[in-house]
DNA sequence: CGATGCCTTGACCAACCTCAAGTGGCGTGG
DNA sequence: CCACGCCACTTGAGGTTGGTCAAGGCATCG
């Protein structure tokens, strides 16, 4: 496995967190599930668990691969997507650092998984997780709220998907991406932007050139700048908070 | 409250099956959470369990409402939905006969429920749920599975949103209805549908027109009959499954 | 029997998609 | 060092799909 030099910073390597290798000295312990064992009781997962580095290009598993492993997301950010026959796309989230992955699996996984930057992935195998689980109600308690944050974010997507115009379901991808900086200590504003247009045209239902041209259209009102095309400045943080709502 | 004549049958009145008053008689519980329990666990859930009835019209909770209490349908189906500013609406869910709601509350419900044939549900303070969670790890991890369930099919959902034409999107939803029959062990083909044009568009991200419009074509393909607007005879499967999979 | 609500159908229109060309950055190779 | 190709993004022109607006059918209900 190549070593290779990232085409976007991730958020660790952005904040000056090195890549973790133990979990006692990983920096997304805490809002990983992980957080729910003590150092002691880590040590049980430390056991079955692999660490892995992949970047853009590679795939870290695809939709109805067999669902024998579980993950967490150390670094970088990864792409979920699902296909349909003809090629069209539904990007169904991004995983950031903390993320699990591998919770939708009913025996196969669900959505693919495809690194957007250079990723840091934790690797488990899912019957021994499953195991653990059993053990640390913690854990299992954990996951459950992962799964219900999922959950939520979910239902924010559908309405987005059913209902938002492009200008709001930009406004709304904005946002997100800048309250995730602001939950990692990083400033609300330059919101850096990991994915190509194609990916976030396919997270929203849209096409790239509705893309492109929205963001035209949002520097143009004066909501944003865009000094790169894959950084943004929140220069109307209210204006962009009304689309988003669809408070005209 | 008053006793009101159902608008249309719910499953389990199509299916003789009459409305549960106790947990050991309840039809529906292998398939909700309480499935987790045995008969002697179950009696500390009946202790903090209240039955409810509604009808259409009346509202189990709204979007925003302190999220207090967690219900276990019983009988009939509920809409999920919720809404922005200026009234546009997206359903994000239907609730049936097992389903469990409440889960994606964090401090407040995230979507509104109303009922769209008469209901029975049973509610729960959420605490004392939570407690009993506690104490009986399966009844944790049964949610935990529920959790999943409904990610899998929210990811299935934004992917229709996203990326599928009308007919696919309609295709889709009476293939998930006609599936949800068959795990009743009821037959495949009459799918009934309880509720209105304007609810199934806003499922769809679709207008009550296109709704309409998109049957009438199907029927006009030999797919479908529609003997009554709620009640589709799927005449050739296949050919809706291969719509529903974007397969031309 | 009229009023109401829900569904269907038709005509029209605009938003977004498609197709196409142009720009700019970056890496490669002459 | 420059030329070139490649790739991603942007921009423009035009077309199609699905939305909007409006009318009509049909059942239910008072």
């Amino acid at each position: 496995m190549a070593t290779v030099v990232p085409l976007f910073p991730n958020p660790c390597a952005a904040a000056g967190i090195p890549d973790p290798i133990l979990c006692e000295e990983c920096q997304v312990r805490d809002l990983a599930v992980c957080g729910a064992l003590d150092d002691g009781e880590i040590a049980h997962l430390n056991r079955i668990m692999t660490h892995l580095r992949l970047a853009p290009g590679q795939t870290l598993f695809y939709e109805g691969d067999e669902a024998d492993r579980v993950f967490n997301v150390a670094t970088g950010t990864l792409r979920l997507s699902k296909l349909l026959a003809d090629g069209r796309r539904q990007v169904t989230g991004f995983a950031l650092p903390g993320d699990f992955l591998g919770l939708a699996a009913d025996g196969t996984y669900t959505c693919s998984a495809e690194p957007v930057t250079d990723v840091g992935i934790c690797r488990f195998d899912a019957r021994k997780f499953a195991d653990l689980c059993g053990r640390y109600p913690d854990l299992e308690r954990r996951l459950l709220e992962k799964a219900r944050d999922e959950l939520v974010a979910a239902q924010e997507q559908m309405l987005l998907l059913g209902r938002k115009t492009p200008i709001e379901k930009i406004a709304s991808f904005l946002l997100d991406l800048s309250r995730h900086s602001t939950a990692w200590g990083l400033p609300a504003s330059p919101v850096l932007l990991p994915m190509s247009r194609a990916d976030i045209a396919d997270y929203l239902g849209l096409t790239i050139e509705t893309v492109s041209r929205t963001f035209t259209k949002l520097r143009s009102l004066g909501a944003i700048e865009l000094p790169e095309s894959h950084r943004v400045v929140l220069r109307d943080q209210q204006h962009i908070e009304n689309l988003a709502l669809g408070d005209v």
